[in-house]
DNA sequence: CTGCTTTTGATTATCATTTTCAATTTATCG
DNA sequence: CGATAAATTGAAAATGATAATCAAAAGCAG
């Protein structure tokens, strides 16, 4: 499935007459082998790892360019970093937000999405999506 | 209900020792003047307007007071300003939010809410607050 | 009032992100 | 293959929101 986002911004990518480049290949490539919500300071460490002398600027850049692509989305908390998450196809979106570290726990619950089919139901509203975010403290910010 | 917000945010600034000031009187009714997300840029000009010579800095660090004192809330859009929204007494954070109109429909469910209190319990989490939201079609945009 | 502490406003600093621009790289076409 | 035009890059500077600093002013207890 990496080869599927691979491949999906490519497309994007002929569709746009964006050129193809060692760093965005780069790039591409940290980001996808990521997990969770990665701050571009963090991107942009791990590809100097693998590609030295990428500046910030492309890694920022790049990062606009996976948006567009529908590849990854902003994530906003609030220590003034963007962060960015991938898209996946049948992701969910439910999150325990730690306002202590900013440790995100993901979840997923098959009770409360049916229950929010019948209120939608019951509304003659349509679903699209959805995001539910508990915020408190962790179990380490706790102690 | 506004005296209400005014003698929240006396008691908490009580409890904190805070003086109070014509500049944090003048902040406080302005903001509760406002409705929607006010950004700190609009909050200071409708503020210079009937305060002149109150400065940004404090703009900014009486509305992290707010917060504090429970009264507002920061929200994080896409633009790169914070901007802060009412917390109201008995405030539903669950939301049907039509993307055709942008109506919103509140709602609550005390399943769901256990059902949170479940999976934070289950991941040693402390909830201190939630919000869900749906977003799709209301019953209008549908047709 | 007096003295002590908090608050303020102006300015400066900070930090993430964006822009600029010359140099380089990529794709295209003869 | 080159040559050419267009896109991309990296380094550095610019920007813009927010935070910190600090001397002066204001609030408050005695």
């Amino acid at each position: 499935m990496i080869q599927d986002k691979k491949n999906a911004f490519n497309k994007f990518a002929a569709g746009k007459g964006l050129r193809s480049t060692r760093q965005r290949d780069c790039i591409l490539n940290v980001f996808l082998s990521t997990h969770q919500h990665v701050s571009v300071e963090e991107l942009y460490l791990k590809v100097k790892a693998c590609c030295p002398g990428v500046g910030q600027a492309t890694v920022y850049r790049t990062l606009k360019l996976f948006v567009e692509a529908g590849l990854a989305r902003e994530v906003l908390l609030h220590d003034g970093q963007t962060r960015y998450e991938h898209v996946q196809a049948g992701e969910h979106h439910d999150h325990l937000v730690c306002t202590g570290c900013n440790a995100i726990i993901e979840f997923e619950n098959e009770t409360i999405e049916k229950l929010q089919d019948q209120i939608a139901e019951r509304h003659g509203f349509m679903i699209r999506s959805h995001k539910l975010e508990i915020y408190g403290l962790c179990a380490d910010c706790r102690s």
